[in-house]
DNA sequence: GACCAGGGTAACT
DNA sequence: AGTTACCATGGT
């Protein structure tokens, strides 16, 4: 019995946009390509496996949510995908403050910021650093396989790519030894994971307790866990904190943000105070659009 | 083989 | 407070 639930004209939402844009790392795109307007994805999150598809219709897209019934769509998917915001004032507010983005922005209009597990954005940005998008996946791919709980996939009606867990508690990478973790090819990152999992498993660093602190408070609080720093720190406020004033700035914001704006080599932290003067609280909104637009670009990468 | 990747730490000035 | 080597691993 196959469930799947459809959600009709969904404006500036294009799933590329959302997923293709180093915001989330375990999902695989699944279709051809051949069938024009057509996009298919498997994505891993929530403790669920989503199999969601994208068609064109006639105001916006259309939303194929299979794996899924009407309530786990009220309560997680569409939460997940930031479906409750108004998209175009956010765009209209980014383009007041600078004029120069229009393009950038409509050129990729259908991106949303996800609201994702607090935890799992931890680890993932940890280990994000210093390595390339497609690496971060296989990381966080081969972390869920060795350590997360598996699932069964002969109960899921629709799962295209090879995906068989869950990614991993914090109590699950807790107990794991460092070497365990390591397996995982992330390499020196381990240690961190570990620490991380450590202080969230005891409960000093928790969601509930980050949620009620200022930003400036939450940033300061994650960057006591060693192998998080502002950069770290600012995807996980963004992304998994709700807090879309944080900007991250990494090599490509940086080359970005040189191009742009300053025209010499700048500190990142001089490009973080410029950013949230500028864009308020709709910096981050701000950051993932330049940031998709400087990867499709190789905005100074030549 | 050198260099770089959605950086951070520790050990230096 | 501001630099710099180093950190695993994989790709170019």
């Amino acid at each position: 019995m196959n469930k799947s639930y459809i959600v009709e004209n969904i404006r500036d939402f294009h799933l590329e946009h959302v997923l293709e844009c180093g915001q989330c790392f375990h999902f695989a795109r699944t279709d051809t390509g051949l069938n024009y307007g057509e996009y298919e994805y498997d994505i891993v999150a929530n403790n669920r496996i989503l199999h969601i598809k994208e068609e064109p219709s006639s105001d916006g897209v259309r939303l194929i949510f299979d794996n899924t019934e009407k309530w786990e769509y009220d309560t997680i998917w569409k939460n997940y995908f930031d479906l409750d915001r108004d998209y175009s004032e956010i765009k209209e507010r980014i383009i007041k403050a600078d004029p120069r983005l229009e393009e950038i922005v409509e050129e990729n209009s259908g991106l949303r910021i996800l609201n994702q597990d607090f935890f799992e954005t931890l680890i993932s940005f940890i280990i994000s650093q210093n390595k390339q998008i497609p690496q971060i996946k296989q990381i966080v791919k081969n972390l869920s396989a060795e350590l997360g709980t598996k699932f069964d996939v002969t109960m899921i009606d629709r799962l295209d790519s090879e995906f068989d867990a869950f990614f991993p508690t914090a109590e699950q990478l807790y107990i794991a030894t460092e070497d365990e973790v390591r397996a995982s090819k992330c390499g020196f990152r381990a240690p961190y994971i570990k620490d991380a999992a450590e202080k969230v498993f005891s409960g000093e660093i928790s969601y509930k307790e980050l949620s009620k602190m200022s930003t400036d408070k939450a940033k300061e609080k994650l960057m006591t866990i060693h192998g998080v720093g502002e950069k770290v720190a600012n995807c996980v406020l963004l992304f998994g904190l709700g807090r879309r004033e944080a900007f991250p700035v990494d090599v490509w914001m940086k080359r970005i943000c040189e191009e742009m704006y300053f025209g010499v080599d700048t500190p990142k932290s001089e490009i973080e105070a410029f950013a949230y003067d500028k864009f308020g609280e709709y910096a981050g909104y701000a950051q993932q659009y330049l940031f998709i637009y400087g990867q499709k670009h190789k905005i100074g990468t030549k």
